[in-house]
DNA sequence: AACCTGAATTAGAATAATTCTAAATGTTAT
DNA sequence: ATAACATTTAGAATTATTCTAATTCAGGTT
């Protein structure tokens, strides 16, 4: 294989691959060099909420050879060994999270923009009661609607 | 076009076409015949939360001449006049429900089943807090795990 | 009853996201 | 080094859905 290693790479201060290999190895998971990539540039566009086809996008800046396939390879894995959460939005590409932390997506239908909602004190769905018998082992909220700053523009429109 | 009435068809009793037909007017659409099977088999179905295919497969037995994309199209004209809600369960075929009531979906990772959990009395998410400055319009909660009667077969083994 | 217009339906092609396959490459333990 | 296994890769295949263009249908006129 020869040296094909990209013109100075930009990476972000506050990824370091160290870390994010660390990460990765004390989820169970070997932290290959694809891996390492895709979770930092995830980590990285955190607030994006990004899809496979965009975090491809940008790993592909940070190692040309890297395949699609890889890019869902290690998304599965991620999510499997619980560093990565999956974002379904009606039947739109998946989109992937690295918050862990349990709460909520808010859909902004004027621009598409995805937000995180952190969930208030009780881990219980209260509203939502669960019958006797079902066992709950995930939740997962969406919610949709306007985000302030589209709301803005309809005003002064 | 050559009578291919099919050899009576079981129409359940519960569902009666000028009922269905109604609720579809009310709406304001057009009830067409093949609105009519559809919305119907839904209905008679709600339980199982059917996906467009599966609805297909039923709606031809009482209207064999009905084409997929006429099931998409229905369906799609169901939702938009609020008769129907599509439920979005990772990236699985979208499935339909006819229950327009708020409640969360509850998805046996055993079995398959999808089940409705009613919504406790406040209408408010509460337990989720929405900054102020987004306006939400609508909410979706699905939950995973293990049902009843899966749970069960597990303590039996 | 034929006629017009727009809406609805249809079959089949096209698309988009994802999964699969088989070969090549890389890594770890012997 | 070598075997055994995991990972990556390109490209083909699959799946659910949407699109397209032609046809049929329904309701309101003449």
């Amino acid at each position: 294989m020869k040296d094909v290693k990209a013109r100075t790479v930009f990476v972000p201060p506050h990824r370091e691959r160290g870390a994010v290999d660390a990460r990765i190895a004390e989820s169970g998971l070997r932290p290959t060099a694809q891996r390492s990539v895709v979770y930092g540039v995830l980590l990285d566009h955190a607030k994006e909420h990004p899809t496979a086809d965009e975090i491809f996008i940008q790993a592909k800046t940070e190692k040309p050879e890297i395949s699609m396939a890889t890019v869902y390879n290690c998304l599965d894995a991620l999510v499997k060994h619980h560093l990565v959460k999956q974002v379904h939005l009606d039947r739109a590409a998946t989109r992937y999270c690295p918050n862990m932390e349990e709460h909520a997506h808010f859909l902004c239908e004027t621009c598409g923009e995805v937000w995180d909602f952190e969930i208030a004190v009780k881990p219980r769905m209260s509203g939502f009661r669960v019958p006797s018998g079902f066992a709950v082992t995930q939740r997962e909220v969406n919610m949709r609607g306007v985000c302030p700053a589209c709301a803005e523009q309809e005003v002064v429109r």
